[in-house]
RNA sequence: UGGGGUGUCGCCAAGCGGUAAGGCAACGGAUUUUGAUUCCGUCAUACGGAGGUUCGAUCCCUCCCACCCCAGCCA
């Protein structure tokens, strides 16, 4: 079970960052943290932030905590702080001890925002929400201080009591810091710190009905579990200022530094928690774990292992310029991974039944086929021959076109593994579909091998005895969204694509493969990357198309495009 | 005349004053019992634009242009 990064991690403005500040002393150990909200599950975007915050740590012999930033009751539930888990874990980075909660720091955050109100840094105010946002100006204006902005400490102290009591319903008041109303960073317009909400946290039930903003929470974290480096995106940027405001007034035990980088967009994709939460909700995806998700719970169904992730994650990099990676990069990461250890099988997705007159009646054999043909440490396995087998629809044309290589009337070419046959004549139904091929075979053939005379054939095809091929379902998934920017005119819902998933129900594959272990790559041969879906059975197994393989075919039959 | 960012090949992305890495894609060609893989080769006189400093600038300065983020008691 080889599960370590193929791709050695890059070099990046952070990286550099935190050599630099090892170099000059400034940081002992090397502590960073990722601080998912538990309102949904990761996708690919965390990734790219767990690899980098997780990474980091371990190059640098240092550690990264895993920090519940669950500080807002109404959003958060059990299940995504079960499945958050479960997702790094798989992505193959452990958090050891040092699992965290924001909620964890509650009692003393609470102390530190009654520090700030008892040096004349914060007061209550219980100015309505619609009245406070009128005077918090605009971007081009300056704001105007709350009426209430100047209310002595002790009153400000017994406010805050009673809002922690539960006095107050929610929206009364709120605990703001006492900044600026006129900068020009809307941030440090007197921002809230802590509001009221009579709600039910997943960690400390009722105990609270106020609770920290980000902004409070964060840094303040951030400091208590002494991270050196405290690693976001690119759009927290402008609550900088305020983070370094309030580790500046608090008397907490560590000085953290914030970072940014930019976020990891993707063509095809969403990568928007508000939209991924939609999908489910709606129904238009199974669930989050749906293989066309770019949740990491659907990539991991969908069969890409996690050394894929890992090596896409460094191909793309860590800047700080907003960018959209082409997803065929990701395919591309996922086929290099796959390539060298998938094992090779034969599924025919789309059936179409080839009878050898030639070859007798009630007869059968068993021929052997190699299981990687770059890895011979992996064997052979046998399979089963006879007079009726089934091949891919997508190999015959009754008038091929200049350069189809594979069966068409009076053509030959190998069946893998088998024997080279020629297609005779083409047996229709009355509407005119071909429903078999008669072809013969060439007994000096057997195994695939080329007959005393030498004779080439220009194609090779994947088939199936008809008497023990296993039925099965196969999924075809495609791009969620069938445009290369499905957010960019502010609708992504417009462009769900309505064929993401194609099943085909009439397809078949190994006997081996009846028993594929959920999850467990393997390759059809000249198809794709595919695993077992747990919806499948021994009888009817279910396949997912992890990702298919490059097919430089396909535009010969689509040029242009 | 709000603040903060970013602009290097079709897509990512190195480069940190000395004369444009790499990956993806694409395109040739070789090998091939997967039209796969592998292998070889091609692919930015050019770094958003205009000035300037310098022997020399993608890297420094000035101005301009474009795009992104911020007006939640979300994170």
């Amino acid at each position: 079970m080889a599960d370590t990064t193929t791709t050695e991690p890059g070099r990046d403005f952070i990286r550099d960052i935190v050599q630099a500040d090892v170099d000059a002393g400034r940081a002992q150990v090397v502590v960073t943290r990722f601080p998912p909200e538990p309102n949904g599950f990761l996708h690919l975007g965390h990734a790219k932030s767990i690899c980098l915050n997780f990474g980091v740590a371990q190059e640098f012999g240092g550690r990264c905590h895993l920090r519940f930033d669950d500080t807002n009751p109404v959003k958060e539930e059990q299940l995504f702080i079960d499945a958050i888990q479960r997702d790094v874990e798989w992505l193959g980075f452990h958090w050891g001890e040092h699992l965290y909660h924001a909620s964890d720091y509650f009692e003393q955050l609470y102390r530190w925002a009654e520090h700030l109100i008892r040096s004349g840094d914060a007061y209550v105010d219980d100015t309505p929400p619609d009245r406070m946002r009128a005077q918090r100006g605009t971007l081009t204006e300056p704001g105007q201080n709350s009426p209430h902005r100047y209310r002595s400490v002790e009153e400000n102290l017994a406010l805050f009591q009673d809002m922690r009591a539960g006095k107050f319903a929610n929206g009364a008041c709120v605990l703001r810091a006492k900044i600026d109303m006129a900068s020009g960073n809307m941030n440090l317009r007197d921002p809230v710190l802590y509001r009221i909400l009579h709600a039910t946290h997943p960690r400390t039930g009722d105990a609270w009905c106020i609770y920290p903003t980000y902004d409070f929470a964060h840094g303040q974290s951030d400091a208590i579990e002494g991270i050196t480096h405290s690693v976001c995106t690119l759009e927290f940027e402008d609550h900088k200022p305020l983070y370094d405001w309030l580790i500046a007034r608090l008397p907490v035990p560590a000085r953290p530094r914030q970072y940014e980088f930019a976020r990891l967009n993707m063509t095809y994709t969403v990568l928007s928690k508000r939209i991924l939460t939609g999908l489910v909700r709606d129904g238009h995806v199974s669930g989050w774990d749906d293989p066309r998700m770019p949740t990491l719970a659907g990539i991991r169904r969908r069969g890409v292992p996690a050394t894929a992730l890992r090596d896409f994650v460094a191909r793309v990099g860590v800047a700080r310029a907003n960018s959209v990676v082409d997803v065929q990069m990701l395919d591309a990461a996922i086929r290099d991974a796959l390539n060298p250890t998938a094992p090779r099988r034969m599924a025919v997705l789309r059936p179409l039944k080839l009878i050898i007159d030639n070859y007798p009646e009630g007869r059968t054999e068993t021929l052997e086929a190699i299981d990687h043909p770059d890895d011979p440490s992996q064997g052979t396995r046998p399979i089963s021959f006879g007079r009726e087998l089934y091949v891919e629809q997508d190999d015959f044309m009754e008038n091929p076109p200049k350069k189809f290589y594979r069966l068409s009337p009076g053509k030959e070419v190998r069946l893998r593994y088998g024997y080279y046959v020629t297609c005779q004549s083409v047996e229709k139904a009355p509407d005119g579909t071909v429903v078999a091929l008669h072809c013969t075979y060439d007994p000096q053939t057997r195994g695939g091998n080329a007959p005393p005379d030498g004779r080439k054939v220009q194609a090779t095809l994947h088939w199936l005895a008809a008497a023990d091929a296993v039925p099965a379902e196969i999924r075809l998934y495609s791009h969620l969204f069938d445009r290369p920017d499905p957010g960019a005119d502010g609708d992504a819902m417009a462009h769900l694509a309505t064929d993401s998933m194609e099943v085909l129900t009439g397809a078949f594959v190994e006997p081996a493969l009846a028993a594929a272990p959920v999850g467990t790559p393997v390759q059809f041969e000249r198809v794709g990357y595919f695993c077992a879906d747990p919806d499948g059975t021994p009888a009817r197994p279910v396949f997912n198309r992890t990702v298919g393989l490059r097919d430089s075919f396909a535009k010969v039959k689509t040029p242009g495009r």
